[in-house]
RNA sequence: GCCUCUGUAGCUCAGUCGGUAGAGCAGUGGACUGAAAAUCCACGUGUCGUUGGUUCGAUUCCGACCGGAGGCA
């Protein structure tokens, strides 16, 4: 049986109890692929799994950054790449388990993020964009890396001001770059599931229904706890859906009535969002998941693909 | 009971001085290589409440009826 076993789908399909079971049945640990898990004392928005839920499978991954910190796709794969390297080494089998694609992505294939110290390229970039416009940056890019500049989308400011920072900082263009990382052979080559429901409706249902669950939870005081912690308004991960929306409600630019709806609302948005990335991928064995179908069900039909791997 | 306003896309509404209509939101699809729960792109036919009348032609004008809101008794 594949040693690497991955559970991708969107926000509230279900990962979280497969991993574990999952993991129950094929002696595996589960790696979080989360960007917004990995932030500490952010528990209940970003539906962390409890220690209960865990039932003792170790998980990895989970709270490893402060919530003042800038997290990003390489920390994660400098943290992650050996979590893996070291449940491999001791014979079992890795089942990273996550709605975050990018992370994912990078981490299977091995992409190289070579750390470079920051020296305020990006502030310069956006300073610049904010008083020339982004067309400004978007000439500059045009003059080093046509390529980009020609790819990108004029009104994509990110990463047009990315682009033109790895230029800065590197020397080399991310075309350069993306060419490189996209010639070097995958590091894994995991099984692959995600999670669908059949009816997208029913997604929608549970994704309403647990925004208020989280606020029963008690979601508000944890944000209040952050913030009186000294987690600034902007932070990166305050940027987490149903946690900015809140943020604005108790900064009064709203009530909670509707920053609830916001944080419904942009979950949907969100899930879409991860459906379209993971489509993409055609190693994915879809785990389509009927209105009605338990954990125990579903488990069975991926144990059942696994051994079919197997022959 | 009478008067006034109102009924157009799933929702909120615009509009057609009479030539069968368009925005925002929702929804759907897509992109994505160091913020990714971020960022960005594309997609708009609906008995214009129902029914008569006027007209070459009505969603638009007129009448009646049926909803909704408000006012007067």
């Amino acid at each position: 049986m594949n040693n690497i076993i991955c559970i991708a789908g969107p926000t509230a399909s279900g990962k979280t109890a497969l991993a574990v079971k999952l993991a129950q049945a094929v002696d595996g640990e589960v790696v979080s692929c989360d960007s917004m898990q990995v932030y500490k004392n952010m528990d209940i928005g970003t539906a962390k799994p409890t220690t209960e839920e865990m039932e003792g499978v170790p998980h990895y991954m989970l709270s490893v950054a402060e919530p003042t910190e800038d997290f990003s796709v390489s920390r994660y794969c400098q943290m992650a790449h050996p979590i893996v390297e070291d449940i491999l080494y001791r014979g079992k089998t890795a089942i990273i388990a996550g709605g975050t694609g990018l992370y994912m992505d990078a981490l299977i294939k091995g992409n190289d993020f070579a750390p470079y110290p920051s020296t305020g390229r990006r502030e310069e970039l956006e300073q610049l964009a904010a008083e020339k416009g982004i067309d400004a940056v978007l000439e500059q890019l045009r003059s080093v890396d046509p390529c980009s500049a020609a790819r990108l989308h004029p009104s994509d400011q990110k990463r047009i001001i990315r682009a033109m920072e790895v230029y800065l900082e590197t020397g080399q263009t991310i075309t350069e770059h993306n060419k490189r990382t996209a010639a070097i052979p995958p590091r894994y080559n995991p099984t692959w599931f995600a999670l669908e429901d059949e009816v997208r409706q029913d997604l929608y249902d549970r994704i309403d229904r647990r925004v208020i669950g989280m606020l029963e939870m008690g979601l508000i005081d944890e944000i209040k706890g952050l913030l009186a912690s000294g987690v600034p308004e902007h932070a990166t991960s305050m940027q987490a859906i149903g946690y900015k929306e809140f943020v604005d409600a108790l900064e009064n630019r709203c009530s909670i009535e509707d920053a609830t709806a916001a944080v419904q609302q942009a979950s949907r948005h969100y899930a879409k969002r991860q459906l379209t990335w993971f489509r993409r991928n055609s190693a994915i064995c879809w785990l389509r998941r009927g209105k009605t179908d338990t954990v125990t069900e579903i488990l069975s039909r991926a144990l059942q693909i696994l051994r079919k791997f197997d022959n």
